[in-house]
RNA sequence: GCUGGUGUAGCUCAGUGGUAGAGCACCUCCUUGGUAAGGAGGAGGUCGAGGGUUCAAUCCCCUCCACCAGCUCCA
């Protein structure tokens, strides 16, 4: 064995150190600029702290604090920190785990007493306490029999069993002082470097994710290395809370809710313009692309769900009751309905494939803890529809499936880049031979494939019937929604006894594919609301232009101004108000009217229009006729 | 459903063991004003619901409901 390492650095040179050598050490030899800058090293894709010695040679680059993944590192030392300090307030706290997340980091805790929101202002002052103090992060390893006694001895009797599935036999523990925790690392190498913490919220959770396991407290925040950055970050979040679905919605007067009707949506004249808009542009594509659509019923026979498998698989989640001694449920999916639908005729191989949409309306009984404005209801339309064919014919229907999420999606707005892919795969809980599983997932996967749409797998999260493939958009605060899926189903086709005549003259029974694309349409909307904060590209926004009288002798005016307009397929409204003309375009520009016309003796005079943006750009007067040009122009761009 | 929090006017929020207040919005009047707030006055609340403690509860206690942030789950 060599007595040197042999590091490929990003630039290609090769670097010759010795046995022993620390990232610290590397950066060093550099240049004193990024011996500043280091926070650690990666090593053939593992991260490694500044002051640990590097085993091998390999690929090497080193992370400086400019660069995201330090952060990581450093928000990884923060929950260390916020460990050492809740450790110090409230002795006996049992430790779950506590790793960075995307923009910060948390820890789980069991301590003797709940913690409260008003103890995190103490902990997070007892953090800074600590950070100054500058305690180390040591790193040491021991065996899994040591580790495991070392546990026992400090007391960590949660982390215990977690040992033994660990894959490396090497356990790793670091201290800073009297705390210390197993961690796999890396940190930064002292608590000073932490330089900006902020605790945001302490909330319930269950030791591993297990709702039956052990209720825990999760105490969640952000860290920085200076103040500045986490200045902005607080900002960031601030003014992402401005785009919230649930102000805005209320601000443009879009929708609202209400107590008598918890998880349920009760949209407004101008929220059902977006809503219509939309399903009308969905309605168009669907038409170019030979769907026929449906519309069937929201209450159904019990013996209908025992027949599509819901009454086993789905019955905690649905709405029961009993009328004239028969028992029906509300439809929480649309599929059974359309399953009738197709069985109404027989059919034939040359009907395939036959694509049924439809808008349709379910109820879903969700857990009151996971309602979330527009965004998780226990009411919502789907944009759905079921595609019956034959196996042959499933690829090239879940690519033009895909095609058609790649259509819809930017022209609402959505850059595909931004809109993240998962195939998610076989439940524990579903119907249905293996084989068919194999088939679907399959098809799924090629399908994306084809269509060079990048995606991670998220095993077992499938439907009870069938695998399906999930499009996430973002929320204002980095939550993400599923909205479109498409799923493939060879369990409901059987059960409902579907079947078509093949060119064979035997009958067959059809696969069954479910898609939506926008999702629901509550909650497309709520994230299109956040995604556009309000502002909505003219062909969705519910008021497009508001004419401004100068004066109220101009009303008269404005009136026929709003005439023409209206006439002319524009959603146009007067402010008739007494107000100044600066005060109703404020007014306008805070409901986010895309255009104002103001209107005054000037304008009167000649038939024109004062054309103002709602970026406030100013268009100059403008003849109505023209004005309707502009209008136009963008419309058919739908920006 | 679980953990923590919140619930006072349409909205944002003060407040008190002796039945409530501000700003904005609303209504009326004055003002007729040229590109993000002209002025004055008025109206508006079973203080989330039910029970308890008290001479007296919006305030203290209990139960429930809804909402918020997470957990889990989903479109």
């Amino acid at each position: 064995m060599s007595s040197l390492l042999d590091l490929v650095l990003p630039d290609g040179t090769v670097r010759k150190v010795p046995v022993g050598t620390t990232t610290g050490d590397v950066a060093k030899a550099i240049g004193p600029g990024l011996a500043k800058a280091a926070v650690a090293g990666v090593l053939d894709g593992e991260v490694y702290d500044l002051g640990r010695p590097l085993p091998h040679g390999g690929k090497f680059r080193i992370l400086r604090r400019q660069d995201a993944e330090s952060l990581e590192v450093l928000r990884h030392s923060a929950a260390h920190l916020l460990a050492m300090a809740v450790l110090d307030l409230f002795p006996g706290t049992d430790l779950g785990f506590g790793p960075a997340t995307e923009d910060g980091f948390y820890y789980d805790f069991k301590p003797p007493q709940p913690f409260q929101e008003a103890d995190l202002p103490r902990i997070e002052a007892r953090m800074r306490e600590i950070a100054a103090e500058k305690r180390p992060y040591a790193r040491t390893e021991c065996d899994k029999g040591a580790a495991k006694a070392r546990l026992k001895r400090i007391g960590y009797d949660l982390k215990l069993p977690h040992v033994d599935e660990i894959p490396e036999d090497a356990i790793s523990f670091y201290d800073s002082g009297a705390f210390t925790d197993m961690c796999e690392g890396p940190h930064v190498p002292d608590t000073s470097w932490i330089g900006a913490v902020k605790l945001l919220s302490v909330s319930g959770t269950h030791w591993r994710g297990d709702v039956n396991g052990v209720p825990m407290q999760r105490v969640r925040g952000t860290a920085f290395f200076t103040q500045e950055d986490l200045d902005a970050h607080v900002k960031r979040l601030e003014e992402a809370k401005q785009r919230d679905h649930r102000r805005i919605g209320r601000e443009m007067d879009l929708f609202s809710w209400h107590e008598e009707a918890p998880g349920a949506v009760f949209w407004h004249p101008k929220g059902m313009v977006l809503w219509n808009t939309l399903v009308e542009f969905v309605r168009g594509e669907l038409a170019r692309r030979g769907y026929g659509e449906v519309s069937t019923p929201m209450v159904l026979s019990d013996e209908l769900w025992k027949k599509s498998g819901h009454w086993d698989h789905y019955k905690d989640n649905m709405y029961f009751m009993e009328v004239d001694e028969r028992s029906y449920a509300v439809k929480p999916m649309n599929c059974p309905g359309c399953c009738l639908v197709f069985g109404t005729t027989p059919k034939s191989y040359k009907e395939l494939p036959l694509r049924l949409a439809e808008f349709g309306r379910v109820y879903r009984h969700e857990l009151s803890g996971v309602l979330h404005g527009a965004m998780r209801v226990r009411t919502f339309t789907q944009d759905d529809a079921h595609i019956f064919c034959d196996p042959d014919q499933m690829g090239a229907e879940i690519a033009d499936m895909i095609d058609l999420v790649k259509v819809v999606y930017p022209a609402i707005g959505y850059d595909m880049a931004g809109v993240k892919v998962k195939v998610a795969t076989r439940p524990a809980q579903r119907m249905g031979l293996e084989s068919n599983w194999d088939k679907a997932e399959k098809a799924l996967i090629d399908g994306l494939v084809a269509q060079g749409l990048d995606h991670e797998i998220a095993a077992g999260e499938g439907a009870f019937y069938g695998p399906k493939i999930e499009f996430h958009v973002t929320d204002c605060i980095g939550r993400t929604w599923q909205c479109g899926t498409i799923q493939v189903d060879f369990s409901m086709p059987e059960r409902f006894g579907l079947e078509y005549t093949g060119r064979d003259g035997n009958k067959h029974v059809p696969v069954m594919l479910h898609r939506a694309i926008l999702g629901s349409m509550e909650r497309q909307i709520a994230v299109l609301v956040e995604h556009h904060a309000g502002k909505f590209p003219l062909w969705l926004a519910p008021v497009q232009a508001r004419v401004l009288p100068i004066t109220e002798a101009l009303n008269d005016y404005a009136r026929g101004v709003v005439a023409k307009l209206a006439a002319a397929g524009v959603r146009v409204e007067l402010d008739a108000s007494s107000d100044k003309v600066g005060a109703k375009i404020r007014q306008a520009t805070l409901e986010r009217i895309p255009y104002m016309l103001v209107v005054g003796q000037r304008e009167a005079a000649g038939g024109q229009v004062a054309v103002r943006e709602r970026s406030g750009d100013d268009k100059g007067a403008m003849a109505v006729e023209a004005f309707l040009d502009l209008y136009r122009a963008r419309l058919a761009a739908r920006t």
